[in-house]
DNA sequence: AACAAAGTGGAACAAACGGGTCGGATATTC
DNA sequence: GAATATCCGACCCGTTTGTTCCACTTTGTT
């Protein structure tokens, strides 16, 4: 059937707005039958088990990341702007497609094994990303570092850093300060002296 | 023991995050008691059921809605901004106080019998504020209404009506669109003409 | 029309959950 | 050190919930 993979995309987008309220553990198959107006047992025709959902709902929030951040690139030109918005964009979305987010830090949710396969996935390409931006920037005369690899792990390890206070829920103030402090300590630090 | 009102207070603050997030049924006693770092039968030390909770924490709300109402009201001076500012504080608080708000709508709780009486009683003060209001702006000739009581009236059925949409959590601009429109209608058709 | 395949949902069930109880441990007060 | 206030682990038991089973309707094909 053709339209299957498209009521499973239905499915997956319904229980991503649920899951982002409730949490995986709260949710319930009920609920989310009753959203799409089917039987609970319907669900199961088009995945295995609640976990297969999950799993389904985090790659997705996780595929809408990566386009958002690199539109967030392409709509900028200057190396330091694509930069900046890079990081803003992160940490915006990050915190918004709460399911992969909870994926990533809920220690309850520890079990599921593919979170680490996804994360380490994520890792690779965001250090590719943020290596080439540097790379980039190096060229055009707007950065000036000595190793764009090394460079690109020392930025990817601080905004992993700023991960953490964004979990614990704090205030906003807080989060845009320090958001506002890493990036100028990256800036001043990696930005040319004229 | 004098603490232990505080204690009780405390309960209270806690449970009404966790509620207001969860919401009631999705609430156990068992997060209300990590959260505050105690046995999950602690809490029945200070509280006989989760249910009394649940009654102490709309009230708690309901207090606070009042006190912010209250506040609003003194902070300006005409009778005009008095109940310009009355409306929108209601309706932000409203919506933000979600305990108490749910207690009132969701149709999932209407076995407690308490949320009617605390219901009741809030409609009776919100009829005599706003009476009041009606009657000192036409007293100082801010307003131009035959009969203080049959307006405050008129104006208490309005705002119940704007609760509704606020309720199917529509778009914001919605809902501000929906406010703007009722106070002008409330203002024009109250103001004196000049 | 007839038949298979796709899709649906009610009923049933085992496992887990969750509100509430109880008896005793521990802390505090006098 | 007795009396009282506070806390908690272990348990109870009715309810919830993820999942399966299977009979059913609907859809598409010949």
């Amino acid at each position: 059937m053709v339209d299957k993979e498209e009521y499973r995309a239905r499915i997956i987008r319904t229980a991503s707005r649920i899951f982002s309220h409730y949490g995986f553990r709260k949710t319930t198959m009920e609920e989310i039958s009753q959203a799409l107006k089917k039987g609970k047992s319907s669900i199961y025709y088009y995945f295995q088990s609640k976990e297969e959902i999950f799993e389904a709902v985090v790659l997705y929030e996780a595929n809408q990341l990566r386009r958002r951040l690199t539109a967030a690139i392409k709509e900028v030109d200057s190396p330091p702007d694509k930069l900046r918005n890079y990081i803003y964009v992160r940490m915006r979305e990050f915190a918004k497609l709460s399911n992969y987010y909870n994926a990533v830090f809920d220690k309850n949710l520890d079990h599921f094994e593919f979170i680490e396969k996804i994360r380490a996935r994520y890792d690779r390409e965001e250090l590719a990303i943020i290596r080439l931006l540097v790379y980039v920037g190096n060229n055009r005369g707007s950065f000036a570092v000595e190793d764009s690899e090394y460079t690109a792990m020392a930025i990817q390890t601080m905004l992993k850093g700023m991960e953490v206070p964004l979990f614990w829920r704090r205030r906003e103030i807080d989060i845009n300060y320090r958001l506002e402090a890493i990036l100028t300590l990256i800036f001043n630090g990696i930005l040319k002296k004229q």
